[in-house]
DNA sequence: CTGAAAGCGCTTACAG
DNA sequence: CTGAAAGCGCTTACAG
C-alpha cells in the first residue's frame, strides 16, 4: 500500500509495494545483475508508481564507490575575457555531450585564500574533473589540492608540461612563422614588429616565430622597428605613430594581437594612409573585431573553442567507465599532449609590395 | 586513543578522544548554543588532531533543514556569446563575494529533453538558486522545474514581468531616444535607421525610442532611409550600400546595434567617405570593438556585466541567512524589479551636421 | 537468484 | 549545559 503521510517513498515502501525484499529494490535501481526479468518489473512498476527516488545522502553514507557528482570545473586565474569565454563554450559543448555539469570559477593566483577556495570546490561539489587555463595550469597550490583529492584534471597551454600530466595547445611559434612567411612571399622587407606585455608566453613564442622566419628568409630585423606595446588596442598607439610616420616607414607591420593591429589600421587612417598600399598590417588571435574593420585584418586564428572542446574530450574519456577501466585512477604515461591546428587568416590588411616605392 | 585504522575519524572518535558525549561535539561542530567553553575548546581540539571531517551525506540524511549546496546556475538558452559572458563575469564577482559556486549550463529551448536536463541539474547539484536570461527567462518549463523544486530565482531582461519574480533590467527604449536626441541635436534631420533581427525585443524597443525622439523633435521618418538588418556585421552590408550611395544620402544613420554600425564605417571607407563629416554614425551595445573602429563609435553602454551582478545581489541577498528569515522562502510582493541605467558613450563617430551641404 | 540482519555517521527528540 | 538512545535510508557482507 501506498504510504498515506507526505514523506519521500523509501526502498521499503517500495519492497512492500513490489512484495519483494528492500535488497532486491536495491539491486534493481543499481542495475546490478543476479535479478529474474520478472522481480526486476515488479520492482520497476513499484518505483514508477511511488514515483521513488533515490536518497542520495543515504546511499552516499554507505557506498564505498562514491558516486560520481557529474560536475567538472573549469579554472581560471585571469579575469574573464574573451579567451576564457571561448574555452568555456567549446568545454560546456563536450559537458552537454557527456551529461556533465560545468561549473567556472576565477580564482586569484595571488590570493592566500586560493588553497581554501579549491578545497571548498573540491569538498562541495564532489568534483569528478577540471580543466585548467594559464596561469593557473602551473600553481602548485592549486595542482596540489586537485592531486591530492584525486581528482583529474587537463590543462590548456600550460607553461611547462608535465609527462604525467595531460595537456591541449596550439603551437604559436609556428603560426607566427607562418604569417610572416605570408609578410615575406609578398616581397616585405622592412617588416615593423609591436610585442606584446613582457613576461607573457605568447609574447615570447609569437616573436620567436618571427623572427625565426625573417632569419630564414635571409633579412635582417632592424632593432629600430620593435616597439613594445602591451596588448590592449590603447598601448599599441604609441608604436603605430613611431612606426607610420617614419620618413623610412616599413611596408609591413607584425602587431603581436589583434588589438594593437586594430590600432595600427586606425593610426593609419589618422595619418591619411591608404591601407593596404601604404602598409600591410597583421594581428593574432581573430577576434570579432577583426572581422569588422577596414580593411579586414589578416591574422592566426587560434581554435580557443576547440581547445576547450579537446579537454573536455581528453577529461571526460578518462571519467566514462566505458572507455576506462574502473582502476585507471591515473593517466596513461606519458599522458596526452594534443597540439591543435591554427588557421592562418588571408585578409584585406595585406597586399603584395608596391614595385613603385 | 586515536583510531589505528585507516578510516576517516567519526565523532564517535572525536567524542571518545575529547572524553564527551557524540552530542556535545554534535553541537560544537554545528556552532549550536548551550556548550560550555570548556567542552567546545576540548571538543575543537580533539577535532583539530584528529583531522576530523563532518561526513556530509551522513548528515544529510538525518537533517531536516538539508544543506545549503552554495551552488547557484546561470541558465541561458542561445549560444555563449559576449552578453552570456558579461553577464556571468558579473554574476561569478557577486558569487565569490558572497561565498557560493557557479555552474553554467546552456538549455536549448526548443529542446525535448530541456525538462530532464533542468531536473537533473536541480536534483544533481541541489541549487540554492539560478539566474535566468532570455530567452529561458520565459520558458514555462524551466521555470516550472525551478518553482516546483523551490530553487528561487532572478530573470535578467525578461520579456513579461511578473509581479511575484524579481528582475533586473535596463530601458532600451530610453536608451535609443536618448541617443537618437544626441543625433537631433546636433542638427541631423535626416536619419537613416538599420532595424535588428525581426521578433527580438531589442529591435522593437530600439526603434521605438527612435521613433519617439524623432516625432518628439517634429521630424518625419523617411521610409526609404529604414534598412532590415539582422543584428551581424555581414547583415548591415548592403543596407550600408543602400542608404550611402543614394543621391540625398541621409546625413546620420542609427544602427540597431555596434556591428551593424561597424558594417556601416567599413562601406563608407570602402565609398571614400569622410566620417564622421560626411556622415554620423552611432550603434548601440559598447562591444570591445567599437573603440577599435576608426573613427570610433558612439553608442549606447548596456551595464551588462552589472546586470548580472545585480541578479547575484538580488539571489544572494535572498538566500543569505542574515538578511532573510529562515521562513522566508518566498519574494515579497511586489518582487523587486530593477532598471539600471545605462549611458550613451560619444565618440568620434558622430559631428555636427555640415552646414555647407 | 533472493532475503534478513547489521550498521554506515550523523541528528533528532527526549531526559536530566 | 550535557548525554544516552533511536533511527534516518540505504549498502554491505553473509546465508540460503
Amino acid at each position: 500500500m501506498p504510504p498515506s503521510d507526505i514523506r519521500k517513498p523509501t526502498i521499503i515502501d517500495v519492497a512492500s509495494r513490489a512484495g519483494v525484499s528492500i535488497k532486491t529494490v536495491s539491486r534493481v535501481i543499481n542495475n546490478e545483475r543476479h535479478v529474474s526479468n520478472e522481480m526486476r518489473a515488479k520492482v520497476r512498476a513499484a518505483v514508477a508508481e511511488l514515483g521513488f527516488e533515490v536518497n542520495e545522502s543515504a546511499r552516499g553514507m554507505r557506498s564505498q564507490t562514491p558516486d560520481k557528482s557529474y560536475v567538472v570545473a573549469q579554472l581560471y586565474g585571469d579575469p574573464g575575457g574573451a579567451y576564457t569565454s571561448d574555452i568555456q563554450i567549446g568545454l560546456l559543448s563536450r559537458c552537454h555531450y557527456f551529461g556533465y555539469h560545468l561549473v567556472v570559477e576565477e580564482l586569484d593566483y595571488q590570493s592566500p585564500d586560493i588553497e581554501r577556495r579549491t578545497k571548498d570546490l573540491v569538498r562541495r561539489l564532489k568534483l569528478d574533473g577540471a580543466v585548467l587555463t594559464a596561469p593557473l595550469t602551473d600553481n602548485e597550490i592549486v595542482l596540489g589540492v586537485l592531486d591530492e583529492a584525486g581528482v583529474p584534471y587537463v590543462r590548456i597551454a600550460p607553461v611547462t608540461e608535465a609527462r604525467h600530466l595531460p595537456s591541449v595547445r596550439i603551437d604559436e611559434k609556428r603560426a607566427a612563422y607562418q604569417l610572416t612567411q605570408h609578410l615575406i612571399a609578398f616581397g616585405h622587407k622592412r617588416i615593423g614588429f609591436i610585442r606584446g606585455l613582457p613576461g607573457h608566453s605568447a609574447t615570447l613564442l609569437r616573436w620567436e616565430g618571427f623572427a625565426q622566419a625573417m632569419s630564414e628568409a635571409g633579412l635582417s630585423i632592424d632593432d629600430s622597428l620593435i616597439e613594445e606595446g602591451g596588448f590592449r588596442y590603447f598601448s599599441a598607439i604609441p608604436c603605430a605613430h613611431n612606426l607610420l610616420e617614419r620618413a623610412d616607414r616599413p611596408t609591413a607591420i607584425f602587431a603581436s594581437n589583434d588589438e594593437m593591429a586594430a590600432a595600427v589600421i586606425s593610426v593609419a587612417h589618422e595619418l591619411g594612409l591608404t591601407l593596404p598600399d601604404d602598409c600591410s598590417v597583421v594581428g593574432f588571435d581573430d577576434i570579432p573585431t577583426s572581422e569588422m574593420l577596414w580593411p579586414s585584418l589578416t591574422t592566426v586564428r587560434q581554435p580557443v573553442t576547440r581547445l576547450g572542446a579537446a579537454a573536455g574530450d581528453l577529461l571526460f574519456t578518462r571519467l566514462s567507465p566505458l572507455t576506462s577501466g574502473p582502476d585507471s585512477v591515473e593517466w596513461p604515461t606519458p599522458a596526452p599532449h594534443v597540439v591543435l591546428q591554427h588557421d592562418v587568416v588571408l585578409r584585406a590588411s595585406t597586399a603584395p609590395l608596391r614595385k613603385t616605392k
